[in-house]
RNA sequence: GCGCCCAUAGCUCAGUUGGAUAGAGCGUCGGACUACGAAUCCGAAGGCCGGAGGUUCGAAUCCUCCUGGGCGCGCCA
């Protein structure tokens, strides 16, 4: 709709040149970038300030550019119903109903792409998400990195991109000797040892699982073998299970990885790792230094060098972070995203000074942080860590309040700010949780369509003329909130935002909701005229989709109809 | 001490990358069902956008400093 005003201030632009009313602007913009819609009904549908960065070059006042433009106008089609002049120079467009009207065809045409755009031009993008060492089950502050990574994944495939959604086992680092150790203790215990945990060592009940099958399968042949002996399969054992815990609480979540990437497998047992550092040491980008390696990071901006091996010999987690990404890059993405717990901020520096070196432009290298969340229940704060015995599952969560709402709730707000998780509040499934809100927006306009479908009308279908009778300024403003969604898409995939799509869906809906309870008792969608009520439930239809397209999108199900659950309360 | 993020209504947060009179939800108060679903809607109250300067036609948004909170800062991952 955007690029109707763009055009028709192109061609009255040129004009304006042509006739030698305004001087040449050789430092022009993108016009589509001096128009938005303004938040007030007032100032029309959409409105550019391009007669303000005009005033200087055409040594003019602003207002007096606006008007020379608004007198040469090129509207051959009559889009514009109105032009007006407005503040200090802002030129305000209004379009005639028509072209809305006529602009919902799209929806139809594209049913269920519609929203979705090409402007990722195909490139190839992997996604990298959660990532959380596998060592226990996730808890509830990595299932907004979880949910939020996949919602972004979702917008760039939304938006013309070809996206890998990966995930990095960091499978050869010291906790999961940690968790081999741990094991092997409960081992120990399985044949009626007493043992103390010690303060680093994972309590967890999976542990104990892990531990029982060891004793199955291997019986007390580890017992008192060294350490040497049992490390290797212990660990192997408990991160293969640990990471099908993990897939599980991703699967209840709907999300799923395209690849697994093994830090072990793909980057020590090849020998990449060996080789990526080696060249560094080659070319003079590591040192030694107390018994460490150390790499120059300092060299791209980082404020200081940073180890790659310990004096233990043992690689650090930025040796296979550099590895990583030089595999990343070498499989032909043409950009990666890595969505990051925001603690890990400080890494970036590093990473990126690292691509560099490997000759990667680092304009392909992106992040996107994903804050920590205030875990409360019932208001009162409490740690998260995962060797607390309060910490609470993810999966625990999704059990209690649903796919849909654990997502949604994650989505609610940007990334980069802390959330707030109430697990009481989110246990409660009461209807302060939004996700109730727009789901039944969704099966009311569902509720409708079925109801026209169970009293014989045709279906659905674009008819401008029908629409044409619709004159309600409710009924436009649906429109016109449908036909920006694949702008706002477009938006919010290259901000890596997608919270904007909740608050598009909150809005577009409340929108419906109250349009549906002022007409519910005189102008119903199903009334007595044949012409509006075609109008009207195509118009509903359109929204339909549009609210079944954004949802699908954050990966939360648009039901056609609510069950009425029952009450929650009860158990309080 | 240095770096990154945040600060907007009582609470939780949006604010389309610098636009016009700053918006929602929850909460509070007052209203609306002979059901295309009231899991909804309408109205009211509620603001020095943390503070002080600066940039310009124009700042919640950009720059500097300050205050307050979170996270991080060479051999943790």
């Amino acid at each position: 709709m955007k690029t109707i005003v763009a055009k028709i201030l192109e061609d009255t632009l040129a004009r304006a040149e042509r006739e030698g009313v305004l001087p040449p602007w050789p430092e022009r913009p993108n016009l589509a970038a001096t128009i938005d819609s303004p938040k007030q009904a007032a100032h029309g549908d959409w409105a550019s300030n391009v007669a303000m960065l005009y005033a200087k070059a055409a040594r003019l006042p602003p207002r007096e550019v606006a008007t020379r433009l608004k007198d040469r106008l090129v509207d051959p089609a009559g889009a514009v119903a109105a032009l007006e002049i407005a503040g200090p120079g802002f030129l305000n467009f209004r379009l005639v109903p028509e072209v809305w009207w006529r602009g919902l065809a799209e929806v139809a045409a594209r049913g269920p792409r519609f929203g979705r755009s090409d402007v990722g031009a195909g490139q190839k993008v992997d996604v990298e998400f959660v990532s959380v060492n596998p060592t226990g089950p996730m808890h509830v502050g990595h299932g907004r990195g979880a949910v939020t990574g996949d919602a972004i994944a979702a917008l760039l495939e939304a938006t013309g991109h070809a996206v890998t959604r990966e995930y990095y086992i960091n499978d050869a680092g010291n906790q999961v000797k940690t968790l081999a150790r741990s094991v092997h203790l409960r081992y120990r215990e399985l044949f009626g040892e007493k043992v103390e945990l010690p303060e680093e060592s994972y309590p967890g009940e999976y542990v104990i699982g892990i531990a029982r099958e060891l004793a199955r399968e291997h019986g007390d042949r580890y017992l008192r073998a060294p350490e040497s002996e049992w490390l290797g399969p212990f660990a192997a054992l408990a991160v293969t299970r640990v990471l099908e815990l993990i897939r599980g609480d991703l699967a209840a979540l709907g999300i799923r990885f395209d690849v697994w990437f093994s830090e072990k497998e793909r980057l020590h047992e090849t020998g990449a790792l060996r080789a990526v550092l080696d060249d560094f040491r080659e070319r003079d980008l590591l040192y030694d230094k107390d018994g460490a390696v150390f790499f120059r990071s300092t060299l791209h901006g980082d404020d200081k060098d940073r180890p790659v091996v310990k004096s233990t010999g043992e690689p650090t987690y930025l040796a296979g972070d550099i590895a990583y990404h030089q595999d990343k890059f070498r499989r032909g993405f043409d950009w990666c995203l890595n969505v990051w717990g925001a603690d890990h901020h400080g890494d970036i520096p590093r990473v990126r000074a690292a691509v560099e070196e490997l000759g990667v432009d680092p304009l392909r290298l992106r992040f996107t942080l994903v804050q920590m969340v205030n875990l409360l229940r019932d208001g009162q704060p409490f740690k998260m860590s995962k060797r607390a015995g309060t910490v609470v599952s993810l999966r625990e969560v999704v059990e209690e309040v649903g796919a849909d709402a654990t997502r949604f709730f994650f989505l609610l707000r940007r990334s980069d700010a802390q959330l707030d998780f109430d697990v009481g509040l989110a246990r409660k499934q009461s209807n302060e949780n939004p996700v109730f809100y727009v789901q039944y927006g969704h099966a009311r306009l569902c509720s409708i369509l079925r109801r026209a479908a169970e009293q014989g009308l045709a279906p659905p279908r674009h008819d401008v003329e029908a629409l044409r009778s619709l004159t309600l300024p409710e009924e436009l403003d649906l429109a016109k909130r449908v036909l920006s969604m694949p702008e706002l898409v477009a938006g919010a995939a290259l901000a890596f935002e997608p919270h904007r799509l909740v608050f598009f869906l909150q809005e577009t809906v409340a929108a419906f909701h109250g349009y549906y309870t002022r007409s519910k008792n005189s102008d119903k969608v199903i009334g007595p005229d044949p012409v509006k009520t075609r109008a009207r439930l195509f118009l509903c239809d359109c929204l339909r989709q549009a609210m079944a397209n954004a949802l699908g999108i954050l990966g939360v199900s648009a039901p056609e109809r609510m069950e009425r659950a029952a009450d929650q309360d009860a158990e309080d």
